[in-house]
DNA sequence: CATGAATGAGAGTTCATTCAT
DNA sequence: GATGAATGAACTCTCATTCAT
């Protein structure tokens, strides 16, 4: 019945996600946990022994499960153009509902583990949107910018909003606003 | 003797001012600023009875200590580009040495209180930020940019540089791309 | 099938004994028997239900296997000094592997169980040697020795190093010697 | 007031030992302690923080105290019979009261934390009875025996009583018995 | 007033023991 | 029967906070 275990897992996963999205990492304690889910203290031990262990899974969950995944749609042959917006238009999703992100969560946990997941996790970013960047000035789509500031200014711009976003009643457009500079930055006409 | 009370709370001040920037706020206890201050228990507790005092008395003076006055420089009569430089480089500079910033303590002390102070600040920033580049415009040193858009790309992509620089190893010239992608989108010729 | 079962308890009592040798009776817990034997929980509870049940049937294994008979020898016929050699060296060999040795755990067992069976053990040692010894003095090889005397010296003296021989490094000798000391004040000549 | 907390610990010290003696060292808890003192969690904790922080100062204090000091009573030019004689009748009185001995719990100590301080014990005692025995027979009070053999014997002989005697109801003149052996082997006439 | 000993709430962790599968 | 997931009691340990000195 590997099964059984395998599922509660999944379901401590579940729960434990909406916690650390409410309270970032520093603040939920095992025995947060075990309310939320309804287990045991034993029980949760038996599969995570501490909220440092449940968020890494969470973590590598999430990182898995990847997302959008820009060289395969160069493959595919979409336009640049394309790809750009079908990818700012999911950061943007993602920061309108900070409720579910666990952007925060993320921050604490890096900075009280200084953990290599985190920088991987952003060095993978970086290589995507050079990709998508140099693909679109090869394909004569997007303007000859200078393309490491470009991602600079895309990966820390979003990172800047989300973040704030979750602590901040940010005005509903900024996102919008962000989206539009790196547009007009890039797509020619 | 007032005075010797207002040195001591200056004092934890310093000391704690420090532990906030290595440990955010959320791990820091008043026996954390006992030890570093070298004060007996009764004697922290005499001037704040909590870290989120302490840590409110920070802020304060960190924002009132404030900085470079756009407004005041507009007076002055410098020109918009002047003042725009002069702007990017306090914070290229605030971000280069993230030891001793408390940006992970401000963003950990915001979700945990929802303080309207943060909000606050936000809210001088984008406006100072408006001026000036209103000021630019009008004085025919800058783009006629769309004002809300370029606030926020600033704002928020230095924002996310400035916290993930103290968790990550953040390559140096991220911030300089950073500054010249704004420049080039603000300045004429 | 009851045979399976016998072999499975023969098998925990094996194991067991390892670990009681090693960590006295009190830190063994029911899970560490499960580790090192390899049985799940609800398998190892069908056959004991405590450390205490299982250090029983241990106890029992070991008074039941019995050791050298002195009053079988007796019978045979042989000579008092051979039944004293042969009792020594049965000791002093058991004392050079403290290893192998239970005291710690028998001695742990008894303070937290106040056990009959260890006041038992102990006068049948008492009775043993008390009958070789008047069969000594009897046959004209040993000694008028007080008795009741010299029993108490063998009997503790040897738990004596016995005991402190699992927790010091003791000389290789100080068996040998409580050996020829006992030998000089029994055999005559 | 370096007072009170001195005089807070001695206090833990005096209970807790009672405690030791009773239950053998891995028995108590430090809830144990709180309760026999009284004091809170937090309280003990300030004063020691394991169980074997306590049971090492009380090892400490023993040691310290220290006992009948047969060197000094060489000096003083006693007869080696009368400092045999005291010394006997000092262990023997120790092991009439088996209630107040540590010795099962700084056996259970010794095992758990492989000590040299217990070691060190030891060598110490050895070296006291082998001076002991060269004085007396230098004073020609003594016969020629074998000085290592006859300390073995002496040292491991109490030890075995002194252990047993707090989980059995040993016979009233075992130690007796033990103690008038020792005495005919050294004595002369 | 300052000090630091003491309190007590609460988090972490480990196991004996049970019980649905 | 055997299995191992889950329960819950009992410990360990850490701090915010109080208060006698």
């Amino acid at each position: 019945m590997n099964n059984k275990k395998e599922k509660t897992r999944e379901y401590i996963l579940e729960k434990s996600s909406q916690l650390f999205s409410e309270k970032g990492f520093k603040e939920v304690t095992m025995k947060d946990i075990c309310e939320v889910t309804g287990l045991s203290r034993g029980g949760l031990y038996s599969h995570f022994s501490s909220t440092r262990e449940v968020f890494e899974a969470l973590l590598e969950r999430i990182t898995s499960e990847d997302e959008f995944d820009i060289e395969e749609e160069i493959k595919k042959g979409s336009s640049a153009v394309e790809i750009l917006n079908a990818s700012l238009t999911r950061i943007r999703k993602e920061i309108e509902k900070p409720e579910e992100s666990l952007s925060i969560a993320i921050y604490e946990y890096a900075q009280a583990n200084d953990s290599k997941e985190i920088v991987r996790l952003n060095q993978r970013a970086e290589e995507k949107w050079s990709k998508l960047i140099r693909y679109g000035i090869e394909q004569g789509e997007f303007k000859k910018v200078n393309v490491n500031e470009m991602v600079s200014v895309i990966l820390y711009s979003y990172q800047g909003v989300r973040m704030w976003s979750k602590i901040m009643p940010i005005k509903k457009n900024t996102a919008i606003q962000i989206t539009n500079n790196i547009k007009n930055q890039l797509i020619i006409k």
